[in-house]
DNA sequence: TTACATAGTGTTATATTATAACAAATTTTA
DNA sequence: TAAAATTTGTTATAATATAACACTATGTAA
């Protein structure tokens, strides 16, 4: 009985990203997702490319998109990626994922004046984080 | 009387990219806005790079930053690009800026509750427009 | 259990997006 | 008009992402 590639679980290499990913406090870049997974075997980019794709796909992970990085997903709401919001530190480059229900209703719900229906969204804040403004 | 960068004025390159943008039905790229302008002598990347920094910066033009694509800005209410929406079909690659005063005023007064004062926020809504649902 | 379909892997090559660094010209400010 | 700031032109290269193909592993259903 070898491992079983069922509903919720991952592969070996989409595991093994997904586990760097989410010991991490900050949002990684995809080349440097490679280089710390070099050693585990996995060598090139398209392999590396491919698990974030799913790792997106399932909701596992978001991508943040101002920075081309990606962190896991700490929000249980989201609703595989379809409603996303991140708030990003511009000085030390925090992004920390925005769990508001109060925010995704009001931006589940908006309709656009030219009729189009909205299946997702993602928003980014930025500023200067609690930490920063200290220093 | 030679030509004058003042405040609201543009420079040659930046025009140039400006108009290519401004008249253009959909977003642009850094590589296609490169070809198009290679006969007005505009005819290396940083020439581009540089003009799409100095446009993003004064808010003449918003990246889309799904799509790694420019679009000009159509919005008064934006002020200088520090609260900015878009509607984005999945299907035909339309954007349309969105101006709504409230959601702008929503989101602008938004506040983490981590303690994080937001600056600006960039905000993308997806789905199938209007015309594409027709076909 | 076999066979068929689907998903994942490994690999090489290449496409696409973006910046570094430097010299020269233009424009603004003082 | 001299100094400062901005813009330009240029070459080279860095960083991000995908195409294409051969192969392996897993899931599904007769």
């Amino acid at each position: 009985m070898g491992k079983m590639y069922k509903e919720n679980s991952l592969s070996k290499n989409q595991q093994i990203i997904f586990d760097l990913i989410n010991k991490s406090s900050e949002p990684l870049k995809a080349y440097t997702i490679l280089f710390s997974v070099q050693k585990k075997g996995i060598k090139a980019p398209p392999q590396v490319y491919r698990a974030l794709d799913k790792l997106v796909e399932t909701g596992k992970i978001h991508k943040i998109e101002s920075k081309n990085a990606f962190v896991a997903c700490r929000n249980s709401n989201c609703e595989i990626s379809k409603a996303t919001a991140f708030s990003i530190c511009e000085s030390c480059e925090m992004v920390d994922e925005i769990s508001d229900t109060k925010l995704s209703k009001y931006l589940s719900g908006f309709n656009h004046k030219k009729g189009m229906k909205f299946k997702r969204f993602n928003l980014e804040f930025f500023g200067i984080c609690k930490k920063c403004k200290k220093d």
